[in-house]
DNA sequence: ACAGTAACCTGTTTGC
DNA sequence: TGCAAACAGGTTACTG
């Protein structure tokens, strides 16, 4: 998907468009997404202001006075904002119409979601047990060593699990430990306090560089006005097995973890 | 509680 | 060229 950075880079991206203005309809082309789309949500928004948006983890957070709009990107998903006339294509299946433009929610995968809360978003079920924002103070070294104790789930599925930390994906889970010299495959709970140090620091610096450049572009993620994001240039391991390692020239390898691809240096990381 | 696997979908790429 | 299998950036639910 879309991790952290492009679900940050579309926040940012579609703030302005729909900040502080009134939603004037809703319209539900395919309400069979990861979770069903509310059959009311047409009822439940309309006319509706969005006084904020916000993220927490992957998810974006509409703030109405009614309730929150929660939603997921899933692994294809994006969000567009687009001329009040343009038609809708194959697999744009949810509008936010306001005044002069759309919202449009685009997900040929449909692992994305839409949701409804009345209640407080941070405490609907698939948020309440989220774990630290990584660009938060509360991520850092001694957290993930205190939290790796005694496991045995290999390093980079335990940076994936968001009960952990919130917003590293397999490109990123890649990079970070490439980045930091660590084994994709070394058990959590055999990693040092300073190499965690390490591996929280280079989390950190390669989220904020992406989200700098707009996220990572490699097939579907779109930004806001239908352009790509330009990190995939900066990429060191993912996507590049056979390659030269950037560091010792050691071809790259790849290594399906947890069912995910997983690319590494087999010289740089241990 | 934990680890490992299957499942949700469609589109594109790879391999025979 | 054609067709089938493998694979794709996420996450939950189920199994043992």
């Amino acid at each position: 998907m879309p991790e952290l950075p492009e679900v940050e880079t579309t926040l940012r991206g579609i703030t302005p468009h729909i900040s502080g203005k009134q939603i004037t309809d809703i319209v539900v082309r395919q309400q069979k997404l990861r979770w069903p789309v509310p059959r009311n949500l047409r009822q439940l928004l309309k006319n509706q202001i969005i006084h904020s948006i916000k993220r927490r983890g992957k998810y974006l957070l509409f703030e109405t006075p009614a309730g929150h709009v929660i939603i997921h990107l899933g692994m294809s998903g994006s969000l567009r904002i687009v001329a009040s006339h343009l038609d809708p294509q194959k697999h744009d299946h949810v509008d936010f119409v306001f005044n002069k433009k759309i919202l449009r929610f685009h997900d040929p995968r449909r692992f994305g979601s839409v949701l409804w809360t009345r209640k407080d978003p941070l405490q609907h079920k698939l948020l309440q047990k989220l774990g630290p924002e990584p660009l938060s103070k509360t991520f850092h070294g001694e957290y993930l060593h205190t939290l790796a104790t005694a496991k045995k789930v290999n390093i980079k599925n335990f940076i994936m699990n968001s009960h952990v930390v919130v917003g590293v994906g397999n490109i990123y889970a890649s990079e970070s430990l490439f980045l930091s010299g660590i084994h994709p495959q070394r058990a959590a709970g055999r990693v040092s306090l300073s190499r965690y140090e390490v591996l929280a620091n280079n989390i950190q610096k390669v989220l904020s560089a992406a989200i700098e450049l707009g996220g990572t572009s490699l097939r579907d993620f779109v930004k806001e006005d239908g352009k790509p994001g330009y990190f995939a240039n900066r990429l060191n391991v993912y996507n590049k097995k056979g390659e030269p390692c950037p560091i010792c020239k050691t071809p790259i390898q790849v290594r399906v973890l947890g069912q995910r691809s997983s690319f590494f240096c087999s010289h740089c990381q241990h």
